[in-house]
RNA sequence: GGGGGGAUACCAGAGCGGUCAAAUGGGGCAGACUGUAAAUCUGUUGGCUAAGCCUUCGGAGGUUCGAAUCCUCCUCCCCCCA
């Protein structure tokens, strides 16, 4: 097989062509890159660049959720021409189930199956111990799940996590975690937290004995868990750190804690996580959640409240969020956002959005999930900006105060 | 011309003497949604000076302590037979 593969780092532009991706060492593999470019003086938000084997992302960042390999509602060609992703989400646990790993090892990956170009990250499936809780059962081992599509028995344990992600080929692989639920006994965090690192070990252990499938390097981002406990958080930052990937993650937040108490734990974990590593937090969120983190040293965000909540009629814009179903915008022809950030804002108006909602239209979705896409995209794009210049705390302070109090 | 069925809230449609301001859908109005079992789910939907009262089940009258429910007439609609 003839391999041709885009190095990124450390020389751009080079081509490496290669007889096997099977025999490559990891050393001709293009290793993920983080630079850090700019922190505020006035918080500890930072400006960076992710290089990864499919493209450059800029932080701080916000990833699209492409569960299913699709961004819900939303046309690839949308997503990087007029919404600006420059990485989106999968799902291990989905895509296992369907199309299964047969037919994304034919494919070639989820790069080729779907025709995403850019910058792919996979979960785990450790949200799913989380959201199909009533599912699963969970051990030292690993997990079993019943199908919520047919009802079969999965067994998902740290290493068949790592094979099914090497065979999806993300850029970027979460490890196997346990998300816990909040509230959470402490008892029960401190157990499930020692599982989610003996894990994370196993997970390592896996990668190293493995290739990966596709001629390309996979980075591992482990998961700080411990729930809203700030002893068992600093413990298992302190962990986490000490592992040396190229990247962290923070998880078992945005699960129905106070917002507070999630920026509490994010400060906390940001000032034990090695800077130089760019910081993932997972599952977050609203718009002002994103800003807080973001001053707390947070670099990348995924959340599905963009795309799920534009399905559901839900619009942010920069003068706040809006109900589109309200009768008040029954004959309100202005545009959907003046503050336009992707094509559909200025096109069309409130009240035909509104009609596209009410008579249920397909069209409607597609319309409010590249507008909150959009918006999403902008607000991060905004911030870098304003770290760069030295400008982020008034503006993020003048944002929040535009966003209002629902957010 | 003869025979039969029906008219209930925005729409469709249950109810067939009191527990009915009236089931259930749809529609309307509002809310929720944070590493997606979600184009989903929840609440609400006659009026008011609101733990009470008032006005509603085609129209008018009647029976009854009490009527959307029973009777009479009227108006309109549908079906079958000529």
């Amino acid at each position: 097989m003839l391999l041709s593969i885009q190095c990124r780092n450390p020389e751009p532009n080079q081509t490496l062509q290669l007889l096997n991706s099977q025999t490559l060492s990891i050393e001709y593999l293009c290793r993920m890159k983080f630079s850090l470019l700019h922190t505020d003086s006035q918080s500890r938000a930072r400006a960076g660049l992710l290089e990864t084997a499919h493209g450059s992302i800029e932080t701080p960042i916000f990833m699209p959720v492409g569960t299913a390999g699709t961004v819900k509602a939303v046309h690839f060609s949308e997503l990087s021409n007029d919404i600006g992703a420059q990485i989106i989400l999968g799902n291990t646990y989905h895509l296992y189930l369907r199309p299964g790993m047969e037919t994304l090892a034919a494919a070639g990956g989820l790069h080729k199956f779907n025709s995403w170009d850019k910058p792919i990250l996979t979960d785990s499936g450790g949200y799913q111990v989380f959201s199909l809780a009533a599912n699963r059962k969970i051990n030292e081992e690993g997990v079993t799940f019943r199908s919520h599509i047919d009802g079969s028995k999965h067994i998902f344990t740290p290493e068949h996590v790592m094979d099914i992600e090497r065979t999806i080929g993300a850029d970027i692989i979460m490890a196997f975690d346990e998300c816990t639920p909040w509230p959470c006994e402490k008892a029960y965090a401190k157990n499930s937290l020692g599982i989610t690192h003996r894990w994370l070990k196993r997970c390592i252990q896996r990668l190293s004995e493995t290739q990966p499938h596709y001629g390309y390097e996979q980075s591992l981002f482990p998961i700080v868990q411990g729930s809203t406990f700030a002893d068992l958080r600093k413990e298992s930052a302190e962990f986490i750190s000490e592992c040396g990937c190229d990247g962290n993650a923070i998880g078992g937040l945005s699960v129905g804690e106070p917002a507070e108490m999630m920026y509490e734990m994010t400060d906390l974990v940001c000032s034990i996580l090695p800077a130089d590593k760019p910081r993932y937090l997972m599952g977050v969120g609203t718009p002002i959640n994103i800003l807080e983190n973001i001053a707390l040293g947070i670099d990348m965000f995924d959340c599905v409240m963009p795309t799920r909540n534009g399905r559901n009629g839900m619009l942010f814009t920069s003068k706040g969020i809006i109900n589109i179903h309200n009768e008040k915008w029954k004959r309100d022809f202005s545009p959907i956002d003046e503050d336009a950030h992707t094509f559909v804002d200025m096109r069309h108006t409130k009240a035909y959005l509104r009609h596209l909602f009410v008579s249920g239209e397909i069209l409607g979705s597609q319309i409010a999930s590249i507008h909150n896409l959009g918006f999403y995209l902008w607000l991060v794009k905004e911030a870098r900006k304003h770290i760069l210049d030295e400008t982020f705390t008034s503006w993020k302070k003048e944002m929040t105060g535009v966003l209002g109090e629902r957010l």
